[in-house]
DNA sequence: CGCTTCCTTTGATCTGGATCAACGGACGTT
DNA sequence: AACGTCCGTTGATCCAGATCAAAGGAAGCG
């Protein structure tokens, strides 16, 4: 369950590779869109490329922050773990997604464990060449500000589904907005981005409920399920429950 | 308990102390320090005073943000309310408070209502004066970047509390981050800044809820309650409550 | 193939906090 | 003083979801 942290490859061994990732990850980023090609190759000279196994935690709570933290590939989630077992993952981060930033621009203590799902590549960039850009660059402080801006309501809306709604009416509202187009017109299908059981953390319940969960939107026919694919039978009757009692 | 929201006097009729009033509070907001004070006077001459009596709702939820809202004086709640009467109190407003920052600068929907739990005096600075300076005021730009990230990191902490700690323990550590040392050294006092009511949903419990967990920390010996204060007898033991196991 | 190690499901039971109900007290109003 | 309106306390009961326990699946590996 907690694997070493250790590159398949010595990041020396391969550094032409690593600059070419680093500067398509870099450049991939929401947040470096204002930035001209130069500012860019200099944010990728400065960052780092690192890689770590399935179940190793990246970045642990309360440790310094090293940087903005983005994913070239592989999946990740972002989880408050307390003594006991219990864990509330707060966000599943993909490729070309990325962490960290509210605390990088702070120099606080990293806020929460990100914990690799799978093997991952991750680029690291520090906080000093962020900051600078921060001085420096008004179209990439207004960007950071708008970025913030958005995490913040999103956050608040996390706050708002934890406080308010059931664990039924989270896994409805999850699926409706996970819920991608399949062949037949009309026809949804979502694919769960992580096991049942963190995906279960992350709705805020335990696994075992999140199981019972889905066996009654099963029983009721709104939903079918086979393994990680899960069919939306009736979309509508799925979305009446987001926001109505059970 | 819903009270029209009717200014006791006619804005138009006290337009002199009406901007006074405006360039004071605006010049006192966090977010604004950067600003010259040219800057601050287009905005107080952009920005309007409003009055809410207690129980008004000043801004409701998926209205449109009529822009930042800060509070001159009086008391306001940030609630999370559904159909039903359950509420959350996200966040308790005093003078020199604002709200709506996030919000005004997407020009996003109101994420939350805020309510008036005294009788309030507000400014509402309209996005658009936001927006510009945004785009041209790179100290700006800075300090809204860095204020919008300490938010998002005060908001994750909200969301890990709601989620993980238990009720007591939100209290012992609600109680704890507002100590303020009292007369004699060691001695800790708390005012409760509104009513147990809204303290409660603040902690994300109901009324009955607060009342025993106060109970049974006067039991335990470690505070005294009388009305809306709070004395902690002993600091130590309701810290220890915070991080272990109840 | 057989083994181990996760992941998932299902059932039984427990519990923190909500809900329902009733009452007492503090103010402010008339 | 008498009255209405919040606010806070206390007791009884209920329930969603956690916890405990056990038993299948499924996937990786020697």
């Amino acid at each position: 369950m907690q694997p070493e942290l250790r590159p398949k490859t010595p990041l020396a061994l391969a550094p032409a590779r690593d600059r070419h990732v680093l500067e398509r990850v870099i450049a991939g980023l929401p947040v470096f869109r204002p930035l001209s090609r130069a500012d860019l190759g200099v944010l990728a000279s400065q960052a780092r490329l690192r890689e770590a196994r399935r179940g190793a935690v990246i970045v642990q709570r309360a440790e310094r922050m090293p940087g903005l933290v983005a994913l070239a590939y592989g999946t990740a989630k972002l989880a408050l773990r307390r003594a006991g077992g219990q864990e509330k993952v707060v966000r599943l981060i993909g490729p070309g997604e990325s962490f960290g930033l509210a605390a990088a621009l702070l120099d606080r203590p990293c806020p929460i464990d990100l914990v690799a799902l799978t093997d991952c590549l991750l680029a690291t960039i520090p906080p000093v060449p962020l900051l600078r850009l921060l001085e420096n660059n008004g179209g990439f402080a207004r960007c950071v500000a708008r970025l913030l801006a958005e995490r913040t309501l999103e956050l608040l809306g996390e706050l708002e589904a934890s406080a308010q709604h059931s664990g039924l009416q989270r896994l409805a509202c999850y699926l409706d907005s996970l819920a991608a187009p399949a062949g037949p017109p009309g026809a949804w299908i979502v694919r769960l981005p992580a096991t049942k059981t963190t995906v279960a953390a992350r709705l805020g319940v335990k696994k075992e409920t999140l199981s019972r969960m889905l066996r009654q939107l099963t029983t009721r026919g709104l939903i079918a399920v086979a393994g990680r694919e899960v069919a939306i039978l009736d979309r509508a009757g799925l979305a009446r429950l987001t926001g109505a009692a059970s």
